[in-house]
DNA sequence: TTTTTCCGGAACAGAACGTTCCGGATGGAT
DNA sequence: ATCCATCCGGAACGTTCTGTTCCGGAAAAA
């Protein structure tokens, strides 16, 4: 199936990934997510709705059943995010919720007594 | 794929027609689509598609990809991250995406031809 | 009653699969 | 310059899965 083939690869693009990098985020041996990335495979239903569901993506769109919508510079980043924290481990994770959070939570304003210490916010 | 099978056969029941319309339906032999419906075989993605198509549902659907997904601890710090992503500079968020995605994509398999060297994380 | 439709077990030939092995291309490090 | 790591794709092969055919029982329709 050509279609499904295709936006293998153009997810990979979109996520500014190699098809090998989007192999191992998959858990896919790189022949076999190359299989189907050049259409000579396709995959069972269960690895179909894991590599959609990785790739934050849609069995729909993969299929060509439903096309993609725009996105914006950003949102393409906000994607990519989502991606890559979905295959970190819990540990790994909250480690990157409390960066992210530490640097969109604004300081408090200084008392004028004493700079506050950086932890502890 | 047991989902699948279930959702087959709801679908058809929403429909009000026996899983033997529902194949002549989508133009397969009936012990074909039985064999589908009873989990005994999967279909190929374009005989997926085009189930999809013709009993006016999606593959997402069929899949069991678009179930309702609880409100697990990990869903929680998945929305938070969001959440502070949308606060973040475009300089910041990209960042955070490089540092996150430096996490999740697994290193190839070694060759077995050498051990690879420790450092180079 | 007979006929039609629905349903599911069994068997089998052929197709498609994942995996292994390999080598070339590319880019980075030294 | 060389060496190493990564990416990429061709080929081969054993294993698994597929669609199809045949069948008979159950249920529904005529």
């Amino acid at each position: 199936m050509d279609i499904f083939a295709k936006r293998l690869k153009e997810r990979a693009a979109d996520l500014g990934i190699s098809n090998a990098q989007a192999a191992r985020l998959c858990e896919l041996d790189e022949r076999r997510y190359a299989n189907y990335a050049n259409d000579q495979r396709e995959p069972d239903l269960m690895t179909l709705a894991k590599i959609a569901r990785v790739l934050n993506t849609s069995a729909d769109h993969l299929l060509g059943l439903t096309d993609p919508t725009p996105q914006t510079a950003r949102a393409r980043l906000l994607d990519r995010l989502n991606v890559a924290a979905a295959s970190l481990t819990d540990e790994e994770l909250r480690t990157i919720v409390t960066q992210t959070e530490a640097l969109a939570i604004p300081r408090p304003k200084k008392t004028g007594k004493k700079i506050p210490p950086i932890s502890g916010v």
